[in-house]
DNA sequence: TTGACTGGTGTGGTATACAAAATACAAAAT
DNA sequence: ATTTTGTATTTTGTATACCACACCAGTCAA
């Protein structure tokens, strides 16, 4: 009897969100236009303003910090204090080393899927790889979200939710940076060639292998960006100047 | 006399840490107080009282807030809507799941490390395993704190500052949980043997072999919660009765 | 002309006040 | 006696006002 919900047949009313916390949604909405922006296409850093997000956004000041202070948490921007509040430009080091962490956990995911993936999964699977030709160069915008999907698709199938919460940040802030590793190298084209490997070897139940088909397969994306992404340090912009230090 | 930093060579002044963010002093302080408490000791959830916290920390409640934001999203405390602030206490499903990522993070680094570590990063962590006996059964508080500090080291000899920030907080999180396995199960003297393979496969520069015993070494523990570890979940409190579903 | 100082302005940090919501308690009715 | 409902209290969420500090520009002096 301690489920009310399982015991009576009674109206579904659904929480209304309205109280489901509105620096949330500020936190959202922020983050969305955080993600949507070309961080690296201006060289200069962006700089946010609590009092015209607010006004922006039609609330006060209050739950616009505590959305700041979250995005700060998860690096999103990054606050100075008395300084101001700016969009956080990554560096290629922390790229690199974002996408390290990620082939950590998403080849462990690889390895744990192994022993559990279903038929249904692996289907699952193939529909991201098999939507696409050989060489999927003329629709690298389709593809990039598929490729996308496929690795989220390891990472939940590995059982383990963790996984899917932390590497969820780690992927909003490499988007801007797959972009334009896709097109460089063939490198979506070789990204088939081991998401058809990687499936293979979940298929054929082989933890081993599939970790190290991930494992590879993601440090390979970091070495790419080890050797191509200077563009992401490239403008980088000096401080006007700071009084202290 | 608009900078006096740089006008003269004069007292080294540390800026007042009050200008140094107020919340992130609260932060540091509501950490601490959680994780010196025995979250597990007692049955009942323990609520925290915005302003009894304010008061007790001398300052107002908006960077009372600000800090339990940031360990909200560290997942120290969840707090819902209007229904109060709680510390969290994690399910035995939630801490093998860390103690996954962990695994993975740091199997990772060894792998990385086995390819950069040098003799004195190798002297280091001889260091805290040669401290103990085969046996460290007499010294289990001594031990759990070298062991910590053998992982931070492996995970650090990586080269990924990231991984670093990660494992923090999981480690904290695990702080409760580390000190009960420890002296199940003669843990504490198969872990200094797991360490001594650790050590001897990174003098050999054996990334694959490294890697592996990480893992295993991490994920035995994984193991041993999920078998010894109902106690996480055995006293769940009961909330008092919701007014709505 | 150039340097420093000094005010002004704007920004973020903090405190407080107010409103909304949920729980607890009590009273009344069945 | 128990349950339900209304009220009061407690507590969170939000808004606003104020303050401190950093930057900037203008001015004065060397």
């Amino acid at each position: 009897m301690a489920d009310p919900d399982t015991q009576a047949p009674r109206l579904r009313i659904e929480p209304l969100d309205v109280s489901l916390g509105l620096r949330k949604q500020a936190c959202e909405a922020i983050k969305r236009a955080i993600t949507e922006m070309d961080i690296y296409g201006q060289p200069e850093d962006i700089r946010l303003d609590e009092r015209q997000l607010s006004q922006d956004l039609g609330v006060s000041r209050t739950p616009i910090r505590e959305a700041l202070s979250i995005l700060e948490q998860e690096g999103f921007v990054r606050s100075v204090p008395r300084r101001g509040i700016h969009v956080v430009r990554k560096s290629k080091r922390e790229i690199v080393e974002m996408i390290t962490v990620w082939a950590a956990i998403e080849s462990m995911a690889a390895r744990l899927a192994a022993g559990r993936v279903t038929a249904s999964d692996l289907a699952e699977l193939r529909g991201f790889v098999d939507a696409f030709q050989e060489d999927p160069s003329g629709q690298i915008g389709e593809y990039s979200d598929a490729n996308m999907a496929f690795h989220k698709a390891i990472i939940r199938l590995g059982g383990v939710g963790l996984m899917a919460s932390l590497t969820e940040t780690l992927f909003i802030h490499m988007r801007a940076v797959r972009a334009v590793t896709m097109t460089q190298d063939n490198r979506a084209r070789r990204s088939i060639a081991d998401h058809r490997e990687i499936v293979a070897a979940l298929e054929a139940r082989d933890a081993d292998l599939a970790e190290r088909l991930v494992r590879e397969h993601t440090m390979g994306l970091a070495a790419h960006v080890e050797l191509h992404g200077d563009f992401l340090d490239a403008k980088t912009q000096e401080e006007p100047r700071r009084r202290y230090a």
